[in-house]
DNA sequence: GCCGTTTTCGGCCCGACTGTTTTCAGTCG
């Protein structure tokens, strides 16, 4: 079961629950724990393999129950009960935008709704038509009206589902920045990506942005003139566009002097705002997009009076960072901000006294700290067994200096095993070796001569991307590697062996040669396209640490791979990363910043990073 | 049902929007 599919069960049994008039703590222990799980980057399955189910945040010694005889026996006896005392029909209709658990009751019993997913809805549609909604209490004509929308949006398909990759979310929500910035500075004092984008979460749902104005009503009045194709909301606070695209975009508008709470607010995420609420309410401040109330009896030494505003009787923030110190943290990355227990690690900050925790945030790495790429792929035809890149390897290393790198490593294909014999691919290696290095020295003349000396002192390492074959062989003969400096080892078939087979295939892979040094794209995931392979991964950290190999993190956008929730446990066990940018043309060496974030949300630091290193270290690593 | 570094009992995030309402409930993020 996939954790979106058991994120759906845990909502079921809450909106079940909430029928039935249970305690709402209860249900909304329920729904935390099936966001929470919506949400993990890992599988839920994987993590109760590892005995790991409580460590998961709202999931705690009942729900782990449950999830144990789910995961046992496929079925869990307590949740069928639960279900079973409410109509099944009020399930299907809480996918319908706009209801939930109590109209879909009231719906399903008073207009006698039962079958099917497509049935239900079909027979709630024919009742709207029909005009038998109306009458019933607490409905009426608009909502009948909505109701057949909603019906047609869910027609459509789950919109949730439509998720997008983190460029064209960039590209959407820097388009509608430009529009909304038509309105001039004097009105758009300030404007920021926030939500799921700002944290740089690996997929995108919809655009969140804010805009610090004096003129809130100007700034919401000409967003909603952006081409769009419905508009969703409209307020004083924001507005919500659905555009062309089928893209959601949110705008909130907040007056400067609170636009630091703002920020923080409309970050998320949901679970990080929520336990840092709790953490204010303990000390008696509350917490909302507009400041900080103070609701009970507290020294409150953080809270400046030059801050409150005794208007709205709240205190007030221009930034962020000051939001943060008045609840006694420091300002927290936003790549952090998913309850992963940064906000214990914060609060270490300022109380050290307690041992074993996490002492403090993590110092995270940042994309000027890059000193190389090390996986790319030239036009050189070596007749691989996969795809060449499209430009010559003077157009990356020009890249390479535009980027301030000290080094590139061209990690081309291996040349196809089935066409050519062993001594035919160890022949094409020499070959291309000799090439690379007569390409490189005749750069070297030309970039001397156009430009100052310090200029050029980008390093060039020979490489290859060597496929795993199905068995665990390198798909690149032992003579061969005396061409090479280094190789990356990727998987790119057979992605569905079981994981005892597929951990045997990469151990033997990582251990068939000195020259590997970097695992590449290790879970082979394409997002929103293909799962990632099972590993055991503690097998693969051991024997990474035991070789020195570093896990890739592959910032190409469709791929971000490590997931950042491996880079996590990864970085615990002590292992380090290269990114890379697995670049087919040479401009796609700037996704390097994609990678850098995956490694932030995975806590990672400089140091955690080979390719952070300067040339001749990196170069020691390297080369064995 | 979850959770905790003054608590293992007694709390539990916060507000906007919408529609159907005379004061609020439901839904959403």
């Amino acid at each position: 079961m996939s954790n979106l599919e058991i994120a759906e069960l845990l909502k079921k049994v809450a909106a079940a629950y909430q029928i039935l008039g249970e305690n709402r703590f209860k249900i909304i222990a329920y729904e935390r724990a099936a966001d929470s799980i919506e949400h993990l980057t890992s599988e839920v399955k994987d993590v109760w393999d590892e005995g790991k189910l409580g460590e998961v945040p709202g999931i705690g010694e009942a729900i782990t129950k449950h999830l144990d005889e789910l995961f046992r026996i496929g079925r869990v006896s307590h949740f069928e009960a639960v279900m079973k005392k409410v109509p099944q029909g009020v399930f299907p209709l809480l996918l319908v935008p706009g209801i939930g658990p109590k109209k879909a009751y009231k719906l399903v019993t008073d207009l006698n709704l039962k079958g099917n997913e497509k049935v239900v809805v079909g027979q709630l549609a024919a009742a709207a038509k029909a005009h038998k909604i109306a009458p019933l209490e607490g409905f009426g004509e608009k909502s009948e009206q909505d109701m057949l929308a909603a019906i047609e949006t869910y027609k459509k398909g789950a919109i949730k589902e439509n998720r997008m990759e983190l460029p064209l979310a960039d590209k959407i929500a820097q388009d509608v920045i430009a529009y909304i910035k038509r309105l001039g500075p004097s009105v758009v004092e300030r404007i920021d990506v926030l939500g799921s984008l700002r944290r740089q979460v690996s997929t995108i749902g919809d655009i969140d942005i804010a805009v610090a104005t004096k003129k809130p009503d100007s700034v919401v009045s000409h967003f909603v003139t952006y081409p769009h194709q419905k508009l969703i909301e409209k307020g004083p606070t924001g507005a919500s566009l659905l555009l062309h695209s089928g893209r959601q975009v949110d705008v909130r508008v907040q007056e400067p002097g609170s636009y630091g709470a703002m920020l923080q607010y409309f970050t998320g995420s949901k679970n990080h705002n929520i336990k840092l609420r709790e953490l204010a309410l303990s000390k008696g401040l509350s917490l909302n997009e507009y400041g900080i109330k103070v609701v009970g009896k507290t020294q409150n030494s953080k809270l400046k009076t030059q801050n409150y505003n005794s208007k709205l009787k709240i205190y007030q923030f221009r930034t962020e960072e000051s939001f943060y110190a008045a609840i006694g943290l420091p300002w927290i990355p936003p790549e952090l901000r998913e309850d992963k227990g940064e906000i214990e690690a914060a609060r270490n900050i300022f109380y050290r006294k307690f041992p074993g925790k996490p002492n403090g945030l993590p110092k995270l790495v940042e994309l000027s700290d890059m000193k190389g790429d090390l996986h790319v792929h030239t036009n050189y035809n070596l007749e691989p067994s996969h795809d060449l890149g499209v430009d010559p390897l003077a157009s990356y290393l020009d890249r390479a200096v535009e980027f301030d790198y000290e080094y590139v490593g061209i990690s081309d294909h291996n040349p196809s095993t089935t066409k050519h014999t062993e001594i035919q691919i160890v022949a094409i290696m020499k070959r291309r070796k000799e090439y690379y290095e007569h390409k490189y020295s005749s750069w070297i003349q030309k970039v001397s001569k156009a430009s100052s000396p310090a200029r050029t002192n980008v390093h060039l390492f020979i490489m290859c991307e060597v496929d795993i074959l199905p068995d665990g062989k390198l798909a690149l003969p032992d003579a061969a590697f005396e061409y090479v400096d280094a190789v990356v080892v990727s998987i790119h078939s057979s992605f569905t062996q079981p994981k005892a087979a597929m951990t045997k295939r990469v151990l033997r892979a990582l251990g068939s040669h000195p020259k590997v040094r970097i695992f590449g794209h290790p879970t082979g995931r394409l997002l929103m396209k293909r799962e990632g392979v099972e590993l055991e991964w503690g097998e693969i950290f051991a024997l990474c640490k035991e070789r020195d190999i570093a896990l890739e993190i592959n910032a190409y956008p469709q791929r971000l791979d490590l997931p950042d929730a491996i880079v996590y446990d990864a970085r615990k066990a002590g292992l380090r990363f290269c990114i890379d940018t697995d670049s087919h043309a040479a401009s796609q060496m700037d996704m390097m910043r994609y990678g850098v974030s995956v490694a932030r949300r995975g806590w990672g630091e400089k140091d955690d990073i080979m390719n952070s290193l300067e040339y001749t270290q990196f170069r020691d690593w390297l080369i064995k």
